[in-house]
DNA sequence: AGCACGCCGACT
DNA sequence: GTCGGCGTGCTC
């Protein structure tokens, strides 16, 4: 059998086997056959480069290996084997299998998400001229363009088709390469590439000979007496290396941009480094500062120590605890004292923290605590900076890690401990692309696989957590005491539709409001203002006939930016002129409606003109320091309000906010969504949470059109108990999770009807499959077309035993399939979402 | 997903 | 005539 490359590998005394993940939608592994010369090195976790198809090479992740030759077909053999050492282990590839089954999605989409792209080793075709080939004597004809290239390869060892293409830019180059392979005039190969290189800093040190015998440094002196800048040099580097104390310093170096810095002349460093009195030599260096830890030792109040006790005390008999404390009730200690202690037996510990809340001080409070063994795990992060801890956490570096969601597939392989941070936030489930996890629920599982316990902290815990924790699942710490017995908010709610009726709703701002506002500018206090919506309006509209300008490739109105001064569809970035015009009825009279963050900023500057104002919402922070930039701002005291969607509602913990204002709670409660209301109650709840600390009181105003709404008791009261219960009874009534399991399949198509008859014929397909379940739709989505797709949903209800799950995916999994195979459906994308948000 | 093979329209 | 469109079938 030979490859691409025309080996032919004899059969070896032991037949050996490894089923390779590859980043392919396609279920299964794939078996390849092992050369002798890697069986003894090969191992689960393993990069190996194979060859997949006719032509592609592609890196795939060694899930298993073994004897058994597959009886289908013969396999190939794998190329080469990439690393000395397991890259991957064997708990992750555990952790990935029960990823790929519990949320239906192939084993090559975790791989893919799970890896960061750095260690992705990626395949580039290289074409060279043909070693037999005579560019003055061809075997064959050659035209211009022909010539042209084989010209430029003359002059090169070898180039990618990039690099031609910008050498050559002749079209149809693609057609011109295959041409000239036929004509055996070049060869095409494919050659690997290694994505991660590490950060290099070059550095200098005295030549071997001036350390064994000192007086050779005399001499040296002596010698370029006069030579003040080199002596300069010599002198910075002897202060910064003290060499005399410990000649074993010496090897060491000194960056040559430490010397530069401090003022010493690159060229006279260079004339050194001729002379030979100093040699230059490359390290590989961190992407990552050192820090040092700040050695305050951490002492619990009464009631964190009361709390610490009884999560150690859950953990005797529960895997799982659900840690509920009231915003500002300290939590924080509780989780250092957790992670010291599980650091301490030997065990690595991950905590999990949404994205905004990782650039507060959160993490400059632990990495004081943990310094350089604690590794940071962005979504901002570059690649090196990924490939770098997932290294460190695999050399053992690092043996604790705060991060992200995707911070879960780190290669761990001793985890005591793992702490998922504001447990309810929805930010948790990944929705696009596949695997569509949720982190939280992913981290328990990952727990299990490891025999660690998990902590989930959160002031308003999700329903699906606090009913884990009814049925004895799961054990239970409530914190309800703020630290330091900062008092709760004050909750006042503003009657819009009143003030309005009064004319006293100016710029969408109540007078009680306005007034708390005007109170704490006077008292030089902060305040909150929460929009949960950006742009300037959400729409414009025609005062004439009502025409609204919409998105041309989905099914939303179009969002009118007024500071790019320009109409934005925040489902696909479609961007449209403001019309001047109605394009209906041609009048002139358009005007905006509705308020966005943007609005509301430039309303407070109307209202109060002296505030200084500060805006934070996905348009102000796109940017990789963007939160930091504006958390800092607002945190120096030089800004009076900001203003904000949700992002506001966490990661802020500032001492001089007063005031929180919601200008639109109905928004949120209203949504069409069944889990509106515990939404509402965590967002207000969360958001509250930031008014008042320490000594300070603060309040929390909720304009709404609707105060008579039970809710708003259940939140002023904290009362989550009461909420959950009134909910719980809906939730049970109408089936809905946590008294089910929710599958929602959307389907997809360019086509309206296609995409109809798809999910029509799915949705009988799904009702044939055996076992209680409830199935809803197809309908339309909530937004019926997003770029161009014309989108139908289907909403199953299932019950709540694991076997009949696994039972129902499988056989779900299989309908769909069988539907793709339908020529007529080919084109129709099915996108499973296992507990949908 | 990608890539090759295969069978029909508008062009050097 | 051919190039190249994308329908369909497969990948160890």
């Amino acid at each position: 059998m030979d490859d691409l490359f025309g080996n032919n590998y004899p059969l070896t005394s032991k037949n050996l086997f490894a089923d390779i993940i590859l980043p392919v939608p396609i279920p299964q592994t794939f078996t390849y056959s092992v050369g002798p010369e890697i069986q003894d090195e090969i191992g689960i976790g393993y990069r190996v480069m194979v060859q997949f198809g006719r032509k592609r090479i592609l890196t795939g992740i060694v899930a298993k290996v073994h004897q058994k030759a597959p009886e289908a077909y013969q396999a190939k053999a794998i190329l080469d084997l990439l690393d000395d050492f397991p890259i991957v282990n064997a708990l992750q590839i555990k952790f990935w299998a029960w990823l790929a089954s519990y949320y239906c999605c192939h084993l090559g989409e975790v791989m893919n998400a799970a890896l960061p792209s750095g260690l992705k080793l990626s395949t580039e075709s290289k074409i060279q001229m043909h070693p037999d080939f005579d560019l003055d004597n061809p075997d064959y004809p050659m035209d211009d363009r022909e010539m042209l290239i084989l010209e430029a390869l003359e002059k090169k060892e070898e180039m990618n088709v990039d690099q031609l293409d910008t050498l050559v830019p002749v079209k149809d180059l693609h057609k011109l390469i295959k041409s000239l392979l036929a004509k055996k005039a070049i060869l095409v190969y494919e050659s690997v590439k290694e994505k991660y290189s590490p950060k290099i800093e070059l550095r200098v040190r005295l030549a071997q000979e001036y350390i064994t015998a000192s007086d050779k440094l005399n001499e040296l002196f002596d010698g370029i007496k006069g030579k003040v800048k080199q002596e300069n040099v010599l002198l910075k580097y002897l202060q910064q290396v003290p060499i005399y104390q410990k000649s074993e310093l010496n090897k060491q170096g000194l960056a040559k941009k430490i010397l530069t810095d401090a003022g010493c002349s690159p060229s006279s460093i260079d004339t050194l480094i001729k002379n030979k009195v100093l040699e230059s030599f490359k390290v590989k260096i961190s992407r990552f500062d050192p820090i040092n830890i700040d050695e305050n030792p951490i002492l619990l109040s009464d009631d964190q120590k009361e709390a610490y006790d009884a999560v150690q005390n859950e953990f005797n008999s529960k895997s799982t605890v659900l840690l509920h404390g009231i915003t500002g009730s300290g939590k924080t200690e509780i989780y250092i004292k957790l992670i010291m202690e599980v650091l301490e037996s030997g065990s690595q510990v991950l905590l999990l923290l949404p994205e905004i809340a990782l650039t507060t001080h959160l993490v400059s409070r632990l990495q004081k605590v943990f310094g350089d063994k604690m590794g940071i795990f962005h979504s901002k992060y570059s690649d090196n900076e990924r490939v770098e801890v997932w290294q460190g956490v695999i050399s053992g570096k690092y043996n604790f890690i705060i991060g992200v969601r995707s911070s879960l597939f780190l290669p761990f392989d001793s985890l005591g401990l793992v702490i998922v941070d504001e447990e309810h936030e929805p930010s948790y489930k990944q929705y696009d692309p596949a695997p569509r996890f949720h982190a939280r629920d992913a981290a328990i599982m990952m727990a299990y696989l490891h025999q660690a316990k998990t902590v989930l902290g959160t002031a308003t815990p999700a329903f699906e957590t606090f009913s884990n924790v009814q049925n004895d699942k799961y054990g239970y710490v409530k914190m309800d005491k703020r630290y330091g017995n900062a008092e709760l908010p004050h909750f006042h709610l503003a009657d819009i539709l009143k003030d309005k009726k009064k004319n006293l709703l100016k710029l969408d701002f109540t007078r009680l409001l306005r007034e708390k506002i005007q109170e704490a500018l006077n008292n030089q206090e902060q305040v909150l203002i929460f929009q949960n919506r950006r742009g300037y309006a959400p729409y414009i509209s025609c005062d004439e006939c009502g025409w609204i300008p919409e998105c041309e490739h989905c099914d939303v109105s179009l969002t009118y930016h007024q500071f790019q001064e320009e109409l934005r569809c925040h489902y696909c970035g479609f961007k449209d002129v403001v019309p001047k015009k109605c394009h209906a009825c041609g009048s002139d009279k358009i005007t905006t409606v509705g308020s966005g963050t943007e609005r509301i900023e430039e309303n407070l500057s109307l209202l109060f003109p002296e505030a200084r104002i500060l805006r934070m919402d996905l348009d102000t922070t796109r940017s990789k320091y963007g939160y930091q930039k504006i958390l800092e701002e607002f945190g120096s005291g030089n800004v009076d309000i900001l203003v904000g969607t949700q992002m506001i509602t966490k990661g802020l913990d500032f001492d001089r906010v007063s005031l929180v204002g919601i200008v639109d709670a109905d928004r949120i409660l209203f949504y069409p969504d069944f889990r509106s209301g515990e939404r509402a109650f965590q967002q207000i709840t969360q958001v509250a949470g930031r008014a008042g600390r320490r000594n300070k009181t603060g309040n929390v105003i909720i304009q709404t059109r609707r105060p008579d709404q039970l809710i708003f008791n259940q939140i002023i009261s904290g009362d989550y108990a009461e909420f959950y219960r009134q909910e719980m009874g809906e939730r049970k009534q109408f089936y809905y999770p946590p008294f089910v399991k929710n599958i929602k399949i959307v389907v997809k198509h360019k086509d309206f009807k296609t995409a109809e008859t798809a999910s029509v014929q799915l949705k009988n397909l799904l009702s044939d499959i055996e076992g209680r379940k409830i199935i809803l739709g197809p309908e339309k989505a909530l937004i019926g077309k997003i770029k161009n797709l014309y989108l139908f949903e289907i909403w199953i209800k299932l019950e709540k035993s694991t076997n009949a799950q696994v039972r129902f995916k499988q056989e779900m999994t299989r309908s769909i399939s069988d539907l793709q195979s339908d020529k007529r459906f080919r084109s129709v994308r099915f996108l499973v979402d296992v507990d949908p948000f």
